[in-house]
RNA sequence: GGCCCUGUGGUCAAGCGGUUAAGACGGAGCCCUCUCAAGGCUCAAUCCCGAGUUCGAUUCUCGGCAGGGUCACCA
C-alpha cells in the first residue's frame, strides 16, 4: 500500500510543516540543571475545583522551588465542554490564592511555546498524525459509534476487555481498495494508532510520586485524531508536553490508567517521555465510604465556596500543602510567620494515598493564619469579603475605619501576649462582631438571675460606670455591686461557701455582659464598653433592664 | 470483570528490621480566669489479615481482604 498517498488523502492539508521543523520552532528550554517545567492543563469548563488548586499548587511549587517554569495550557479539544470566560476564571481564581503562571494562555509573558490553546495547534497535531500514517503507525477507521457500541456490548457479554484492539480492530486491516471506497463515499473517519503493544508484557516504571509502579503495555488502537480533525487528549498531551518541553507532568492519579497509551505515543512519535508524578485524589466521605471529590457531585467544594465562606486564602494553601508534603506542617509550626513560599517543597515528599478532606483542620489553620494579622490586615480582609459577598449593612461597618479597627484589635486580641483565635472565616468573623453595631445588635436576654436582681445589678452599675476607669477600677466597681447585692466579690469565696451568697462576681458580670453584648460570652467587657462609648453602653444597660420581666 | 493505585488512632500523618509507634486536627479532663477565646498540663485512641524471610517484623517477600481509580471520536 502506498502510505504516502494514503496520508495525503487522509490529511490533505497543504500547509503543514515537515515535522522536524517543529523541533527548531520549539527548541529545548535553556534552564539550569534540575529546573522543572510544569504545567496546569485544564479543559475550559469554567468550574474551578479544589482539586485543580491542589494540583496547580504542586506544579507551581515544583517549578518555582527548582527555578523552572510553570505554564498554563488550555485543553479545549472538546468543543462541547467549552464555557465562555472559563480561562479568565481559572486565572483569577488561582490568583486569589496566590498561584501565578510564568507563561501560557492569556499571559503577558514571552510565551515562546505559543499557542497555548490546543485548538490553535491543530496543524502541529495533523502534521504528526500524517507522519504516523506514512510510517504505517496509524490508520483511518470508519467504524460508526453504533458499531463500536455493539462491539463493546459483545465484549461485555463475553467478559472480555472492551475496546478497539486485536480482532476487534476491524479497520486496522482494511485493503487499499476498501479505504479509498469509503473515502470516496464521504464516510467520516478517525485516525487510530496502530498499536504495537502487547498486554502480556509489563514494565517497571518510576513515578515521581508513587515510586516503582507496573505498566502493562497498551494494545488498544486509540483514536488520535477525531473525525473533526482535532486530536484526542492523549495525542495532544504527547505532542504538547514534548514541544512545550515539560519535564515533569504532575496530574491526578485517574490518569494512571492511560499512562500505557501515553508511553506508546511518545515512543512512536520518537519523543523522549517526560517524567510523571501522579497525585492521589482528594477524597470525600459519602454515605460511609470514601470517594474521589467530584466537581459534578460536590459543588460545595468549588473554589468559590471557600471564597464565599471567607477562608483566608493562605490558609487554604497551607492546608493543601499539609496534605501535599507531609513535612510541611512541622515546618509551618516552627515558622508560623514565614510565607509558604519559603518552604522547600519536594515532589518526592508527596503522599501516595488519598486524603479525606478535613474541614476542621482547614478551619484551625485559617484561624491561626488570621491570628497572625494586624487589625488593619484583618480589616482589609473582612472588607474585601463584605464588598463581594456581604450585605449592605456588612459593608457599612467599614465606613468608620477607626471604630472597626478598634473592634477588630479587641476581638483578635491584638497586643495581648497571646492572640485570640475567634475568627476563622470572614463570614463568621463579620457575624462575630454584630453586637458592636446597633443595626445588627440582636440581644438574647436570657438572664439566669431573677428579674429583680438583674434590674438592681444593671441599675447600680450604671450609676457607678465611668468610661475613664481602667480595667482594674472597672472590675472593682463590678465587685462593689456584687457585694452590695449579696454576691461574693471573689469567686474563691463563693466556692468555699456557696450557700452564703446569691452567686459570685462572675454571675454579676454575666448579667452586664448579656445586657451589653447580648450574649454570655465575649472578650473583655470593660474594653467593649469603652469602644461602644458611655452613651451606648448606658442605653444598652437601660434597655436590658426594661426588657427583663 | 480486566488493568492499575492505596492500606499506621475518628482525620492528616512520622516511621524506612529492634522505638515507651512522633506530631497536628478533632474528642475528654484539669489548671488559669469576670464569661468566652487563647494558653499550659494530662488522658483516650492506630500498625487490614495470613503465611514466609529473619534472633527479631508496622517496616522486606508472597497470598488474601478492603477501599479507590479507570476501561469514549471527555479531559
Amino acid at each position: 500500500m502506498d502510505l504516502k498517498k494514503l496520508a495525503c488523502s487522509l490529511i490533505p492539508d497543504g500547509d503543514l510543516l515537515p515535522t522536524e521543523e517543529y523541533e527548531k520552532i520549539y527548541p529545548p528550554r535553556d534552564l539550569k540543571k534540575g529546573a522543572e517545567v510544569t504545567r496546569l492543563a485544564p479543559s475550559p469548563t469554567g468550574f474551578i475545583h479544589l482539586g485543580n488548586l491542589y494540583s496547580a499548587l504542586a506544579d507551581e511549587r515544583t517549578a518555582h522551588t527548582t527555578g523552572g517554569v510553570f505554564y498554563l495550557r488550555i485543553e479545549d479539544t472538546d468543543e462541547k465542554r467549552k464555557v465562555d470566560g472559563a480561562v479568565e476564571s481559572v486565572i483569577r481564581s488561582l490568583d486569589y490564592f496566590g498561584i501565578k503562571f510564568d507563561e501560557g494562555a492569556e499571559m503577558d509573558a514571552p510565551n515562546l511555546y505559543a499557542p497555548y490553546y490546543q485548538r490553535q495547534r491543530a496543524k502541529i497535531y495533523r502534521a504528526f498524525a500524517k507522519k504516523l500514517i506514512e510510517e504505517g503507525l496509524a490508520y483511518p477507521c470508519f467504524c460508526t459509534e453504533e458499531e463500536l457500541e455493539k462491539v463493546r456490548e459483545e465484549q461485555n457479554a463475553q467478559k472480555l476487555v472492551t475496546g478497539y484492539y486485536g480482532v476487534y480492530a476491524k479497520c486496522r486491516n482494511l485493503t487499499e481498495e476498501q479505504i479509498y471506497k469509503n473515502l470516496s463515499e464521504g464516510k467520516p473517519f478517525v485516525i487510530r494508532l496502530k498499536s504495537q503493544g502487547d498486554v502480556n508484557i509489563k514494565h517497571a516504571f518510576r513515578d515521581e510520586i508513587k515510586g516503582e509502579i507496573t505498566v502493562t503495555e497498551n494494545d488498544q488502537d486509540v483514536v488520535i485524531l477525531k473525525s473533526d480533525g482535532i486530536p484526542t487528549y492523549h495525542f495532544a498531551h504527547a505532542i504538547d508536553d514534548h514541544f512545550m518541553r515539560t519535564t515533569l507532568v504532575i496530574r491526578g492519579e485517574e490518569w494512571l490508567s492511560s499512562l500505557p497509551v501515553h508511553l506508546e505515543l511518545f515512543k512512536v512519535l520518537g519523543f523522549q517521555t517526560p517524567r510523571y508524578g501522579h497525585t492521589p485524589s482528594l477524597l470525600k466521605m459519602d454515605g460511609g465510604t470514601k470517594r474521589k471529590l467530584s466537581k459534578r457531585k460536590d459543588p460545595e467544594l468549588s473554589l468559590d465556596y471557600y471564597r464565599k465562606a471567607g477562608y483566608y486564602p493562605d490558609a487554604v494553601i497551607k492546608y493543601l500543602l499539609t496534605i501535599l508534603n507531609s513535612n510541611f506542617e512541622e515546618w509551618s509550626l516552627k515558622n508560623p510567620q514565614k510565607s509558604w513560599r519559603e518552604f522547600g517543597f519536594r515532589v518526592d515528599k508527596m503522599g501516595k494515598s488519598g486524603a479525606l478532606f478535613d474541614l476542621d483542620k482547614l478551619s484551625d489553620i485559617s484561624k491561626n493564619e488570621i491570628a497572625l494579622l494586624t487589625p488593619e490586615e484583618v480589616c482589609a480582609f473582612l472588607k474585601g469579603w463584605a464588598e463581594e459577598f456581604g450585605s449592605p449593612s456588612d459593608r457599612r461597618r467599614f465606613d468608620d475605619q477607626t471604630y472597626i479597627i478598634k473592634v477588630l484589635a479587641l476581638v483578635t486580641g491584638f497586643g495581648l501576649k497571646k492572640r485570640r483565635k475567634d475568627i476563622e472565616r470572614a463570614e463568621q468573623g463579620i457575624r462575630l462582631i454584630d453586637y458592636f453595631f446597633d443595626d445588627t445588635f440582636t440581644p438574647d436576654y436570657s438572664f439566669r438571675q431573677p428579674a429583680e436582681t438583674v434590674r438592681e445589678i444593671l441599675g447600680s452599675f450604671a450609676r457607678k460606670y465611668d468610661p475613664a476607669d481602667d480595667n482594674q477600677t472597672w472590675f472593682e466597681k463590678v465587685k462593689e455591686v456584687a457585694r452590695a447585692l449579696g454576691f461574693a466579690a471573689e469567686t474563691s469565696e463563693y466556692k468555699q461557701n456557696p450557700s452564703a451568697y446569691k452567686g459570685s462576681v462572675s454571675d454579676v458580670a454575666e448579667v452586664l455582659r448579656i445586657a451589653i453584648t447580648g450574649s454570655p460570652n465575649s472578650p473583655d467587657l470593660c474594653s467593649i464598653m469603652k469602644i461602644l462609648g458611655k452613651e451606648r453602653s448606658l442605653t444598652r444597660l437601660a434597655a436590658a433592664a426594661q426588657a427583663v420581666k
